[in-house]
Formats: structure tokens, C-alpha cells, sequence
RNA sequence: GCCGGGGUGGUGAAAUUGGUAUACACGCAGGUUUUAGGAACCUGUGCAGCAAUGCGUGGAGGUUCAAGUCCUCUCCCCGGCACCA
């Protein structure tokens, strides 16, 4: 037997593996299917470290795991490939994104390739693929043609580096651009815009029935941000206008004295163009807004530390008790939150730290045992001042104080939801272009899309916006929004059917545009259209959709094999849904779905978004892609600290493999550290698990280990198999992994250890049964032994899982501890079959126990444990 | 401030869900072998103590025959959100 060398044998696998498809997917069956997922890569440059590949390793090894079990796996992988940080490398060095992407995804692939992955590569998919960004666009219009999709003004996140606009989930918390960590500043740009916001509580109710890290569903939860509250209307004192202020606390309305709003409030304009008409002083107000207005966010931010403001010289009248509420503005009042404006009490550590500011008087109507006042945000205590409410508590009066106050007609009951609108279009080349196009003269007469001449010409399958009319009026979701902003649209047309994919040009090289444009809009050539609606000519959108749109729904396309794949586009022809409908019911939704945790409030809700959609215009018949999502956690450079290639400690899997092998790479990623857990590298500790392949190797390739019959067989060894069949599979269906491969060093520990000084032996079915469990850890080194020691000629990883044979795992012997009042104090080996009263006679004879029963009320406890007869139920 | 996740040897971490705390591995120490090694193998390795034994899972209480695990309070670390009314 050869001496244990990885590249000997490793890269002679991979062909054969290919050769023969070892792991092409089978014809989906109902019950028996695994859908294991991870979040396809955004292929750089720079190539994969070793953090990337450990969330690949678990699906990998969970996927061989499955299939050994007789499930039907899909486990596809593809590029995320359209986006700006290929695009901003190809302006840099003066190319074309897609023939740079295209080396980038080569050398992911390799790269791939050497780590052994399962992948069925034959579903690989590329986001920049025209067939597939045909079926992208196809979406686009039919969220379009649902009401969803629309076009219009908004002030939108802007990235001056990127120069592109931005969705509010791609701004960061310290206003930096996710991607390149630009400070973003804020432009009003005309842009696409996604109606998320009517799928706020879908969303919001699909979270509670999803196998997801607490901490993502918190997030999700977290950034939907339903409140609800109650809005209380106001008359202004000389204005003609009615002020709203939103509350989640109404409890506690009768302690309010004064208003603020936020500088950009309408309000504030009215009374400055008001002051100046009837001549009162309005410099202190004018010079404030004027101050704000110069501010960046960020100033901002760190400007409202200090809470300031100024007073407005109007009074709003309260409703509820008729007096007068002066109103100011301050910056802590936020305009996209609640209606802007605020009532305040001395219930509220900012409103009672403004009011000192400034003098303002404060009351309070629930006070302490000292007098002060309850937070708010308490609920609880007695009220007083409280009109008809006093001396009621807090807790208890809440519903009947709200009731009353809409039915006098103060205030309105309000849900209000921090999602916001999902801005589409971004103003970059390299993404997919928008299927749209703009007639002025159509938009003149007020063509649009939905007029039932311009809808039956477009080829598209006109019955799904009546079908999720149907189901969105059913489940009591309200649909005025499917028709809302059709007015607004007219003049866009969709593409005809026939004309998927409008592709994106070829250019040579390019600049971004710097006025909020896209490059496109400068390639006249290309832009100019004719209109589907007059045949007169017109202008295809320039600006592309953000790259979330490609990973949206990657995974129904995964389903897809490359003959139903070939469908897509002569359906779409023909007005129908362009997937296969069999396939995605057999295969969806995903079942574990693996990748990072940044991807919270981003790929994740936009992907739960829109099948959401597609599930209410019964396109699919899922709601929630992804059953079962699990985070792997960063892998830090050695020592701690990210890897990047400025600091020189990036890890490369390359050269990994180069020194230990890819099994040795695989099984130390696995065995680091629980894999949702960050961790660092350590170039010391992989020398453990390539010391234990190396074990491995020497024992299955060594006759001395090896039992001619199962009557030279050790039968101890034999049953430590057993339970590790068994630990395997549970820890399997709980994705610990790293407990798996340590319970294969136990193992191997025990059959590697002499027995009366002789090595102890394993049948060649038993061996087989060993190398199978490691198979989806580590799948050369097993495909190998297998082959060559063992003789097979089929592939281990086409093999069956072995079977647990339970009472052959039972032991016959344990040891048991003996505890007096619940400390040890000796173990006692027992015979499993032993009854309870003989245990514990069995235990008062042993000395070491009996000097510490001497006393009163000493007794044993034998610990109940697994194994002993008693024990068990 | 709010939400989520954590605190166990020198290090990465286990612990059958209330039953022998520190499995497995790294590192370290001593030894064997080798011309030599950063190779291989063996032994040891929570702390204190010669020992019996005592102590020990961030801290303080509690429940229990028995607590890393359950309850109450508290401190610290990581991630997310945020003057959210």
C-alpha cells in the first residue's frame, strides 16, 4: 500500500467523478427530496479564501449525507454575476464587466472544483446569462402589470463613488453604501419603486414559521417595524391646516403640552409663507430650516446628540382637552416616522430634556411613589388629570381611551411600518436592462399599458392580475394599490413577449454617468425603441435593475433541468408562466438554505417578497422559499481579525490543498468550531485532522485491522461503530458537524488501540460501513480506500448509508457513577440487565462509599443514565 | 436604550437537554525512536495540595438528592437597530 498522499489520488477523482456524473440529480420523488442550497457567490477578482468555502462544506457534506439515505438531492451552484464591484474593476482597467466576470467565474469554479464539491453542474447558472435574465425581466413586467412596480420622483440614497442610487437596505447604519463603504448622499432621481411596503404584513406574519436563526428573524421583524398607534388630528391656531401627531402610548395623552415638528414637516412652510404675510418676526424659524437644510446626514445624525429646535409662534388646539399646544420644530422629530410630528409630556426622557431646554412647562399624569414622572414606555401606573380616565390604570384603560377618542373624532387608529419602498433601478451597465419603454406621444394621450388594446399585443398571460386580485381580496389584503399608479404610468410600455430578452450591449469601454444617468443612456444607438402601443419611436429605460433581482429567484431556476430551462422563453410566448409547474412543486421550497448573515433584510426579504408575489398570482404554490436557513460564521485570520488582502493574511484554500489536500481542508472547516460560530484560522490545529486522515489511511490500508470473519472480529470496536451511526445521524439532522467528525476520532482511537496487546480487527463490510460515515466529510480519501483496499468498482458516494443496528450498540457492561446527596463518589461497573435495589446494594458494599455514608440522612443516587435497564423508560 | 446571540482549561471547543464537567483536537511538558527534524509513537496535562481531599462552567442568590443546564437579580463580550414618538 502506497504511503498516504493526497495528490496522488485527489484531482484522479475529480475526473472520474465528472466523467460519470457521480452526482447528477435524480428524478425528484414527493417526500424523499433534500433542496440544499447555498447563496451563490459574487465572483470577484480576488478569488475565494477559505471563509467562503465553509458554508459550501456543510450543504456539501449534508447533500452526500442525504443522497447516501436514498433522499433525492438538489444541490446546484451558479454566479451572482451582474453587480457593481466587477463593473467598477472593469472601468478601472478600461473592459468590458462581462468579459472580466467571465475569468473571475473560471477561476471560482476551479477553484470549486479542487474542494470536491457535489454540485450537479450541469444546473450551473450565471445571473448575466441572457436566457436567464429574459425570465428576470419577464418578473419585472408582470410585478408591473400587478401594480407593484412604478415609476416615479423620489429622493433616493446616492453613491457618488458607485454613482448610482441605492435601496434603503443597502445604506448602512453610519450612511455608508454596503458594497464600497462610500458615505451616501441623498439626490432626487425619477426611478423605479417596489410596492413592498403592501407586503409589510405578510411578511411580517410568514417570519414565525421559518427554521431561521433567531437573530435574522429579529432583524427581519426588526426593520418591517410594524407600530401600532393612534393618530390624533389637530386644528392650528390661524392656520387653515390640520396637524397629525402619531403615538403607540395614547394612555398617557392628557400630560401633553407641547408639539414638535420635523424641520421638513409641511406644516413648517405654511407658517413661514403665513408669518410672512402678516409681517411677524420669522428670522429665529427661517434661519433654523436654513441651517438643517445644509446639513449632510450624517451631520445630522450626530447633531441631533444635542436635542434643538425653535419655536414657531402657532399653537395647535388639543383635542382633547381644548387647550393650546405651542408647536415647535427640533431636530428630534423625524419626518419618515409616524406622521413627523409629535405631542409631548414630561412621560419622555427627550421631550422633558427639550422642554428644560427651552422652558417649556411639562406635565405629567402617572407619577412614582416620589412624585416623578413614568416613562411612557412603562405602560403601567394610576392615571390623574385625566378627565373621565382618572384614577383608572394605565394597563386597563388603554383600549377604552382609544375607542373614545375616535369616536369623539380626535384621532384615528394607525399601523405604521418602517419598511419603506424598494427603489429598482440602479444607473450602472452591468446589471439586467429594463424591459420597459417610454412613448411621449402615448404619454400625452394618456396611453398605458393596461388599456385593453396595449394588453392583448403585449403577449403577456393576462389572467394573472385577476387571479391575485382574487387571492389578495380573500386573505382581506387590501388591492387598491394593483390599480393606484397606473395613471402615473402612462406612456410606459412593457416589451412584447417576443422580444425577451432585451439585451444588454456590448461596450467596448465606458464611464459612468455623472448626472444620475445610466452609461446606456449615452449609447443613443441602443436606446432608441419603437413603441409597442404606436409604432412611433420611443426609448428603452436606460437605468438596470439592482443585482438583487437575479438572486430574487435563482433557486426556482435551479429546478429546472436544461431541457425545461429551454421552455422558459416559448411560454412566456405563449402568456404563460415560464416554469415548469411539476418541477418546482417536487422540488421547493428549499429545504436548508446556508450562507451569511449579512443578507438579513436584503436577498433574504427581497426573495421572500417576491414569492410571496408569485405565490398570490399562483405562479408557485409556495410562500416561504427557504424552509430551514442556517449562518456559517466568519472565519478570521490566524491570530483573529477579517483576512483582506491589504493586510496580507488571507488564507487561500489553493494552497490549503496544495499541503494537506482537499479532505483535510474540508474536515478542518467542519471541525473548527460549531459552523454558525466565527472563528479564527489556525495553521496549527488543521495538522490534527490531517494527522487523524492519515490514521484512517494507514488502519483501512493495513491487513492487521482488517478481520477475515466476523468471529476474529473485535467485537468492542464493532459496537463503538454502531453508536457512531447513530450520533451520526442525529447530529446530522441538527447540522453539528463538528461533533460528528470528533466522534469519528473517538472511533478511530478505539480501533486504533490495542486489545491485550493486539490490534483489534474489522470485517471488510464494517470498514466499509466506517469509510461510508466519513464519505460526505471527506469524500477522497474514502472514495479511494474504497476503491482500491476494498475493491468496489461503484462509488462509495452511490453507496447506502449503513444501517444502525441498535442492539448491537447496547453495551452490556457500563459504569455507572454512585453519587451520596448528589456528589460523586465512586463509579461502579454494572451489568446493563442489573435491577435498581441490586445497584444499590451492589453500591453500599464498596468501601469508598460507605465511609461517606456514616451520618444521618446519607443516601445513594445512581445517576440515571442511558444504558443500565433501569434507566430506561 | 431596544432586539438577538454568547461568557466552560493555555487555545478551538464537548456535555446524552437536570445525572461522572472539560469528550475530540491544538498547544505544552516528559519520554521512546531517528543522522537530524517543525516527522512518528508513548505518557501526562482544570486549579490547590506530598496526600486524603477541597475548589471549579462571568458574578450573587434560589429550586433540587443532584445545576454548565431550570428560576431571580447582576456584570461583561459580539451582532443588528435606533433620539421609532
Amino acid at each position: 500500500m502506497p504511503i498516504f498522499d493526497p495528490k496522488q489520488y485527489e484531482s484522479k477523482w475529480l475526473d472520474i467523478w465528472e466523467k460519470n456524473k457521480t452526482y447528477s440529480t435524480p428524478q425528484p420523488r414527493d417526500s424523499q427530496k433534500q433542496y440544499i442550497l447555498d447563496m451563490f457567490p459574487y465572483p470577484s477578482g480576488a478569488g475565494l479564501h477559505v471563509g467562503h468555502p465553509r458554508g459550501y462544506i456543510a450543504t456539501d457534506v449534508l447533500s452526500r449525507y442525504y443522497r447516501m439515505r436514498g433522499y433525492a438531492v438538489l444541490h446546484p451552484m451558479g454566479w451572482d454575476a451582474f453587480g457593481l464591484p466587477a463593473e467598477n474593476a472593469a472601468i478601472k482597467e478600461g473592459k468590458n464587466p462581462q468579459d472580466l466576470t467571465k475569468n473571475y467565474i473560471a477561476n471560482f469554479k476551479r477553484q470549486l472544483r479542487s474542494i470536491g464539491f457535489s454540485y450537479d453542474w450541469d444546473r450551473e447558472l450565471a445571473t448575466t446569462d441572457p436566457a436567464y435574465y429574459a425570465i428576470s425581466q419577464w418578473l419585472f413586467i408582470l410585478f408591473f402589470y400587478l401594480g407593484l412596480l412604478y415609476k416615479k420622483n423620489v429622493p433616493v440614497y446616492y453613491c457618488g463613488y458607485c454613482k448610482t442610487g441605492l435601496a434603503q437596505e443597502e445604506v448602512l447604519s453610519d450612511g455608508t453604501h454596503e458594497r464600497c463603504g462610500n458615505v451616501v448622499e441623498q439626490k432626487e432621481l425619477f426611478q423605479w419603486v417596489f410596492k413592498i411596503p403592501e407586503y409589510a404584513e405578510s411578511l411580517l406574519s410568514g417570519i414565525d414559521e421559518l427554521n431561521w436563526p433567531e437573530g435574522i428573524k429579529a432583524m427581519q421583524r426588526n426593520w418591517i417595524g410594524k407600530k401600532e398607534g393612534l393618530v390624533i388630528h389637530h386644528e392650528v391656531e390661524g392656520l387653515d391646516y390640520h396637524l397629525d401627531t402619531f403615538t403607540v402610548y395614547p394612555a398617557f395623552s392628557y400630560a401633553d403640552s407641547y408639539i414638535v415638528v420635523a424641520s421638513e414637516h409641511p406644516v413648517v412652510s405654511l407658517i413661514l409663507t403665513a408669518k410672512q404675510a402678516d409681517g411677524t418676526d420669522s428670522t429665529a424659524l427661517r434661519h433654523y430650516i436654513d441651517t438643517v437644510e445644509t446639513l449632510t446626514r450624517e451631520q445630522k445624525i450626530a447633531d441631533v446628540k444635542e436635542k434643538k429646535g425653535v419655536f414657531t409662534g402657532y399653537y395647535a388646539i388639543d383635542p382633547l382637552t381644548g387647550g393650546r399646544l405651542p408647536i415647535w420644530v427640533a431636530n428630534f422629530a423625524m419626518m419618515d416616522f409616524g406622521t413627523g410630528a409629535i405631542r409631548c409630556s414630561a412621560h419622555d426622557a427627550r421631550d422633558r430634556e427639550f422642554a428644560k431646554k427651552y422652558g417649556i412647562p411639562v406635565k405629567s399624569v402617572v407619577n412614582d411613589s416620589v412624585g416623578a414622572p413614568i416613562e411612557a414606555s412603562a405602560k403601567k401606573g394610576v392615571l390623574e388629570n385625566s378627565a373621565s380616565f382618572t384614577g383608572r390604570d394605565v394597563s386597563e384603560v388603554e383600549q377604552e381611551m382609544v375607542e373614545w377618542f375616535v369616536s369623539q373624532g380626535f384621532a384615528k387608529q394607525s399601523t405604521n411600518y418602517h419598511l419603506r419602498e424598494w427603489i429598482f433601478s440602479r444607473q450602472r451597465y452591468w446589471g439586467e436592462p429594463i424591459p420597459m419603454i417610454f412613448c411621449d406621444r402615448c404619454a400625452d394621450l394618456g396611453k398605458t399599458a393596461w388599456d385593453e388594446d396595449v394588453l392583448a399585443s403585449t403577449g403577456f398571460g393576462l389572467g394573472y392580475i385577476d387571479t391575485f386580485k382574487r387571492n389578495l381580496e380573500q386573505r382581506g389584503q387590501s388591492t387598491r394599490f394593483i390599480t393606484e399608479s397606473r395613471s402615473m404610468m402612462s406612456g410606459w410600455f412593457p416589451l412584447t413577449m417576443d422580444r425577451l430578452p432585451l439585451e444588454l450591449p456590448y461596450l467596448e469601454s465606458y464611464s459612468a454617468n455623472t448626472e444620475g444617468k445610466s452609461p446606456l443612456a449615452d449609447v443613443f444607438v441602443w436606446k432608441k425603441a419603437t413603441c409597442p402601443c404606436c409604432g412611433g419611436p420611443a426609448e428603452y429605460e436606460t437605468d438596470t435593475m439592482p443585482n438583487w433581482a437575479g438572486s430574487c429567484w435563482y433557486f426556482l431556476y435551479f429546478a429546472h433541468d436544461s431541457s425545461s430551462r429551454g421552455q422558459m422563453l416559448p411560454n412566456v410566448m405563449r402568456g404563460e408562466s415560464p416554469f415548469d409547474k411539476d418541477l418546482l412543486d417536487s422540488w421547493l421550497p428549499v429545504d436548508t438554505y446556508v450562507g451569511g448573515a449579512e443578507h438579513a433584510v436584503l436577498h433574504l426579504l427581497y426573495s421572500r417578497f417576491w414569492i410571496h408575489v408569485l405565490n398570490d398570482a399562483e405562479i408557485v404554490n409556495f410562500r416561504e422559499p427557504f424552509t430551514s436557513l442556517y449562518n456559517q460564521g466568519m472565519v478570521l485570520a490566524p491570530g483573529g481579525g477579517k483576512m483582506s488582502k491589504s493586510k496580507g493574511n488571507v488564507i487561500n484554500p489553493d494552497s490549503v490543498i496544495a499541503e494537506y489536500g482537499a479532505d483535510a481542508l474540508r474536515l478542518y472547516e467542519m471541525f473548527m468550531a460549531p459552523f454558525s460560530q466565527e472563528v479564527a484560522w489556525s495553521t496549527e490545529s488543521i495538522q490534527g485532522v490531517y494527522r487523524f486522515l492519515k490514521k484512517v489511511w494507514q488502519l483501512c490500508s493495513s491487513t492487521d485491522h482488517l478481520a477475515d470473519g466476523s468471529k476474529d472480529e473485535d467485537q468492542e470496536t464493532f459496537r463503538e461503530l454502531q453508536k457512531l451511526v447513530h450520533k451520526v445521524e442525529s447530529d446530522m439532522t441538527d447540522v453539528k458537524l463538528n461533533t460528528i467528525i470528533s466522534a469519528c476520532m473517538e472511533f478511530m482511537n478505539v480501533w486504533a488501540s490495542a486489545s491485550s496487546g493486539l490490534p483489534r480487527r474489522l470485517t471488510k463490510e464494517h470498514v466499509s460501513d466506517f469509510l461510508k460515515i466519513l464519505a460526505p466529510f471527506a469524500p477522497f480519501i474514502t472514495e479511494e480506500l474504497w476503491s482500491i483496499v476494498l475493491g468496489n468498482t461503484t462509488s462509495i458516494h452511490q453507496s447506502q448509508w449503513p444501517v444502525y443496528r441498535r442492539s448491537i450498540s447496547e453495551d452490556k457492561e457500563i459504569v455507572l457513577a454512585v453519587q451520596v446527596n448528589g456528589k460523586l463518589r465512586s463509579t461502579i461497573r454494572i451489568s446493563t440487565s442489573m435491577e435498581e435495589s441490586d445497584v444499590v446494594a451492589l453500591a453500599e458494599q464498596e468501601k469508598s462509599i460507605q465511609k461517606w455514608l456514616q451520618g444521618e440522612g446519607l443516601s445513594i443516587d445512581l445517576c440515571k443514565r442511558e444504558g443500565a435497564k433501569f434507566c430506561n423508560p
